[in-house]
RNA sequence: GGGCGGUUAGCUCAGCUGGAUAGAGUGUUGGCCUCCGAAGCCAAAGGUCGUUGGUUCGAAUCCAAUACCGCCCGCCA
């Protein structure tokens, strides 16, 4: 808050040294209002005189001492400003202004660090998006807490968010499914000569088997299938497989506490039409041409290394052409932004989803939808790397690591790395309830402050039910105190960044920072103290600290524990 | 061969779209509880930002090469 006007006061007198003919360019370029990395620089800086110097031809520091010659701080928020180094301008924040920020936080309540960037207009999410062939395994754990951290930010930016899981519920991956579980039906096991080629080989598959030769029923979604028990019957088998699949995907996501508002079923875009419409639009718009046997899309005409064959030799159509007829559902939706994460191995579909709704010629923008691709998951245990292999179905699921680790820390390891960069996720470091654990470092600190509060009320100090006056806001003038402010002030810039680049670990990476200012203070500073009014001040700092704490965990779906 | 991502302290990673003396955690070493939660705090040591050029007042950041690591490059999804 204090940081835009700061921008503002600077802009102002940019004009106004241009009205007295100091400056005379006619454009200015955005005023930047910078953290210096140094407290000696002050609490903010501006570069612009450095900017401005070569234009103007005059040096940094002239440029400068005009800015300061013309800056109008009617609000008295700035106690000194000095040019420093080649030209920077630092600002010194006036402890009062700093101390009028903690009412403002209060009075947002829940609402403080949310922004109203996206002004309400229409987002959605597509995340997860796994085959219902087998459970969730960890490379999904990372794209749903991602996923669902995006959601998040981009609803705390003033979106409108829509969680969407797509399920790729047609190929010939839920054949290879379907006879995978005949096949353990009818007792045959991996190695028989008789097993499907690329059969899935988990003991998940058994337990499938087990229960549809039981005759058992399953409730997935919005519907029921009960299994007929025909070993021969591959129909009822695929359809009682997918079901108690996506069964299993729904539990473990709600183990991890996420949730989707509307389920996209691939088979639909085939049974409404939408695939053969979508083709018939490519045809038509005159992007494609059929070679050997099988239809193309002219994708290089959109920037692709080489064209891609839609319609297989054998009739079927190849993934990305669903992918596009959804999209263009997505489109008609009226999504004005669309989010997809994915896992970083399927990148090359990115290209021709766009390139595909190119040749529908729907004005679709060109770089719609965007993606948010995550890198891969390394587990390690006991100082060792996990090896991960699907076929065998040997691998670390989400459920498993959830059930072992805990769902706030495995959410928040997930998201504590920007999504581009590979993952280690240490097993043993995040079931550690100890320092080396970020999540118990920043709960502890929640923890910690309501535990103070308990204690001050024993001891019978003033709580701060209401508004603190000025006079009692006056008495926090420490260096951690203003820190402290400082920081809490913060957190709308940092909501912002975070949602306008997709990257949630700043969220961590700003809690990480204020728990340990606050660890740092308490153990620096006694709160409860034999004076009232200053008693009072201090509680208050802390309940904003608590207030942002548990806002900025929201944003993350990690709980803040009172007591742990 | 082509595409995408990565390369920063012993290890795991940040670095606010080009700013001042490159940061945090962990690990190492040494300190701090008669006191609100020591699950905490303080201090020290630790770096040619993969390499080489270029752009400019100024580069970890932008550009061009190049070297490694990961993932893709199918009429699989």
């Amino acid at each position: 808050m204090i940081r835009q006007k700061l921008a503002v006061l600077v802009t102002q007198a940019l004009a106004s040294a241009r009205n007295a003919g100091v400056l005379c360019s006619e454009l200015f370029p955005d005023v930047v209002i910078g953290t210096p990395a140094q407290e000696a620089h002050g609490d903010f800086a501006c570069n612009i005189a450095l900017q401005l110097a070569k234009p103007e031809r005059k040096s940094p520091r002239q440029v400068a001492e005009s800015v300061l010659l013309h800056l109008q701080d009617t609000d008295g928020l700035i106690r000194r400003a000095e040019i420093a180094g080649p030209g920077f301008i630092n600002f010194f924040i006036a402890p009062s202004a700093w101390q009028q920020c903690l009412p403002l936080i209060e009075q947002a309540g829940p609402a403080y660090g949310t922004t109203d960037s996206g002004a309400g207009r229409k987002a959605q999410v597509e995340f997860v998006s796994a085959n219902p062939t087998g459970p969730l395994h960890i490379g999904h754990g990372r794209g749903a807490a991602i996923g669902d951290v995006l959601c998040r930010l981009l609803a705390a930016t003033g979106w409108q968010v829509t969680r969407e899981f797509y399920y790729n519920d047609a190929g010939a991956q839920i054949s290879n499914l379907a006879l995978s579980v005949q096949a353990r039906c009818l007792g045959i096991e991996t190695d028989d000569p008789r097993w499907p080629a690329d059969g899935y080989q988990g003991e998940y598959i058994k337990e499938v088997a087990t229960a549809y030769l039981a005759g058992e029923t399953v409730v997935a979604g919005d519907q029921q299938v009960t299994a007929s028990g025909d070993p021969d019957d591959l129909d009822a088998i695929r359809r009682f497989a997918v079901a108690a699949l996506r069964r299993e995907q729904d539990q473990d996501l709600q183990a991890f506490d996420v949730r989707f508002d509307h389920y996209f079923l691939e088979s639909s875009l085939y049974s409404d039409g939408k695939v053969e419409a979508a083709v018939q639009q490519m045809i038509a718009n005159g992007h494609t041409y059929e070679q050997e046997g099988a239809l193309w899309l002219r994708t290089t005409d959109f920037g692709d290394d080489k064209d891609r064959v839609m319609r297989k030799t054998d009739g079927g159509y190849t993934y990305f052409v669903p992918d596009v007829a959804y999209h263009l559902d997505k489109w008609q939706r009226g999504f004005l932004r669309v989010v997809n994460e994915q896992g970083a191995d399927h990148h090359s579909t990115i290209t021709r989803v766009r390139a595909g709704l190119q040749a529908l010629n729907a004005g679709i923008p060109k770089g719609w939808p965007e993606y948010v691709l995550h890198q891969m998951v390394t587990v390690m245990r006991g100082g060792e790397e996990v090896k991960i292999s699907k076929r065998a179905g040997s691998y670390v699921t989400l459920r498993d690591l959830i059930d072992e680790v805990g769902r706030d820390a495995t959410r928040f390891f997930f998201v504590m790395r920007r999504p581009d960069s590979q993952l280690v996720f240490d097993i043993d470091l995040a079931k550690q309830q100890s320092l080396d654990n970020p999540v118990y470092y920043i709960q502890y600190a929640h923890a910690r402050i309501c535990s103070i509060f308990e204690n001050a009320t024993e001891k019978g100090a003033v709580l701060p039910s209401i508004e603190p006056d000025a006079a009692t806001l006056a008495l926090l003038t420490s260096p951690e105190e203003l820190r402290l402010i400082r920081l809490l002030g913060s957190l709308p810039g940092v909501v912002d960044e975070a949602a306008r680049d997709f990257e949630p670990h700043k969220i961590a990476y700003y809690l990480t920072e204020l728990a340990g200012q606050f660890h740092s203070y308490y153990n620096k500073t006694k709160v409860v103290t034999e004076e009232q009014t200053l008693t009072t001040a201090r509680l208050y700092l802390l309940a904003r600290i608590r207030q942002v704490l548990q806002n900025a965990l929201a944003l993350l779906g990690v709980s803040a524990p009172e007591r742990m």
